[in-house]
DNA sequence: GATGAATGAGAATTCATTCAT
DNA sequence: AATGAATGAATTCTCATTCAT
């Protein structure tokens, strides 16, 4: 089975069948789910015929890769813009900063972002995955440069747990409590519980504030 | 679409059917995932006709509905049992037990556990997000008799961070990084997520280990 | 891609159901030739659904093997019939009995079989090379019984090209002169090929008819 | 469906397109067959556009027409090349001549040869037809001028006979039994076959071999 | 109650052909 | 003339569901 784009669009024209038909897909997925996203569907709803759909993507598996791509992509490229230099930030406003981008990379399109994340393990979305793996870096990285915050040992995971942790957070937040993501009140917890595990704002530090 | 079961079994022979209709969609259902979890596959694994299948439940939903509600209440159970008479006991075993238990309930089957999780929003199987609710009810009471153990007024926010966080990691590690169950170390990082979120075990605790 | 029947029909209804689509295949293939023959046109032929037909028949080409084996089979059975104790008899009507049984086989249903043949390269058809092959089988094993008829030493090649010449002219012959079949001219000219190919009907044989 | 050419090509580049097609649809016939011969893929391999493929073929069917007979002419050629000045031959050598060019004519192109030959009902390439008969007419013409070679007084019947059989034996030895082709043994043993037939090299003949 | 043959709508995919550029 | 993007009817095959036996 083919999961890789059939030709490039090179004309302007066969470049916007291919973003129709993207966000077709995107769209259809999201309103009914990966068994029920058939092609002559998406073709339909992207105002081309399948024929042009196929022209661009082998199979239906590789019309949700490159959704998923794209997906990704937007969604690493919104991280990678804001986390630059927090190198020297103060712990706190590295954490906030972190955690504010996953909100803002999980607001881009919340219903699309968890189609794919349930079709991870059902149809090996790496792409997907690999938001995970990236974010994961960065925080090993970041703690690996600030031991002292550490108060485990084992570096990677406590990466793992810190991003699994703010990532279901975030995630089911966004699907289940989206008035907590509004008012700001779920960031505040985040924070807390991040930073409260990595040793900060203890009871000391809280009383404080 | 129905999705109640037809009958109750009354006979003996009747349970033993629906019991091995149920047991064969949980294996099919993990084996193939949920789009290639035809009717007549889950039949004839179970032993039986189509029809007695359809006898039993009136359609492909109401199936996996079953067996979702079978699944959840055996998690479920495991969890009551294990979370009897915590009301006294201090907060750090109270949180271990609770982590323990909950793991437990994760290594039932925790191949069906990820098939219906992916299921839940995709199928709507309310039955899987009652485990969670459960749960946070379960939290939320005992956090309640503690006020003392809370360092945000927010109770509900609380419970549900709580839940959240401690789902998603044994979730994730279930699936991703069962070697950390296996030894023990992952209960002891969730154990300090938990306990220091709620202003237990800060530095100083954790330093006199 | 499976080519072997999917099941064995075991109650008399579903035998029908088969007998009756092997039976629309052969009539459709004759009709319209392989390409064009559809799977959903050869299920209304046959009076049942599609469905039906892949219940016993996992893909179009297990359709076309069925057929094959089915005619073979039948051609096969006509000619070991026909063909049983010749090893006494005089060559002349040794040869006679075998061009006339090879006649035979073929108006079972020449136009079926005229289009098994042209798949045999294109589809696989092993099946009937194996009509050959019998036929060449039974002429080498017979030759061999009587070296002294044999012009030639290489047993083998004179058994091919011998095989391969009857069954030439007679499959020409039914498709594209049928008049010279009917009236058992064509039967007399073949033997006549192969008698002094093997040097028995000389000039002097026939000048004594 | 129109399967004749759309126009002739005038200019020296047209020509050269039109036989870029060509060659292609040759190809692609070869290694796919008839069915999977897209029009999209021959205009690929030619290197030209599908449209331009339309411009001079009107349709798939016209396209395997002209491949047909440009196969057939060339075929044609080389026989009539060969077969000039025979009348005075002795028998011997114009039978080993006719059967020499027709091998020679067979592997031109054999897979081809054989590709065109299944189709030839299928799709109703007369061209090819017309090779066998024009065959047939350089065979009538020879035994009509000389009475005394044959042995039934039946004329077209043998004609017909001899073609075929020489024709069958060539064809299929090319592809079963090329090795039969190589060393010479083939020519050898369908002269025999030819020869006897009409009363030529008869037991005495050979023997004095 | 049980069986399993039968159904047919619907899904993925292909490909001959057209036509705007 | 040439290009190649677009078309959509047609084809193969699946599977939830029904119902005669």
């Amino acid at each position: 089975m083919h999961t890789t784009p059939r030709k490039q669009p090179t004309q302007a024209r066969s470049k916007a069948t291919v973003d129709a038909i993207l966000e077709a897909t995107a769209r259809v997925l999201v309103a009914d789910g990966y068994a029920k996203t058939s092609t002559n569907r998406v073709a339909k709803v992207a105002g081309v015929s399948v024929g042009s759909l196929y022209q661009y993507f082998p199979s239906k598996e590789a019309l949700i890769y490159a959704v998923a791509e794209r997906h990704a992509q937007t969604m690493v490229g919104l991280l990678a813009e804001t986390m630059t230099d927090l190198a020297d930030a103060p712990i706190e406003q590295a954490v906030r900063t972190y955690i504010d981008a996953m909100i803002q990379a999980h607001l881009i399109d919340p219903e699309l972002h968890h189609r794919l994340m349930q079709l991870v393990f059902q149809v090996g979305l790496s792409q997907m995955t690999e938001i995970d793996d990236a974010a994961t870096e960065l925080i090993e990285g970041y703690l690996a440069s600030r031991p002292e915050t550490l108060a485990t040992p084992d570096l990677k995971t406590a990466s793992w747990v810190l991003m699994t942790t703010v990532e279901a957070l975030i995630h089911m937040a966004v699907l289940q409590r989206p008035e907590l993501l509004s008012d700001g009140r779920l960031t505040d917890e985040i924070c807390a519980v991040v930073l409260r595990y990595l040793g900060v704002d203890c009871r000391s530090a809280r009383r404080g504030k």
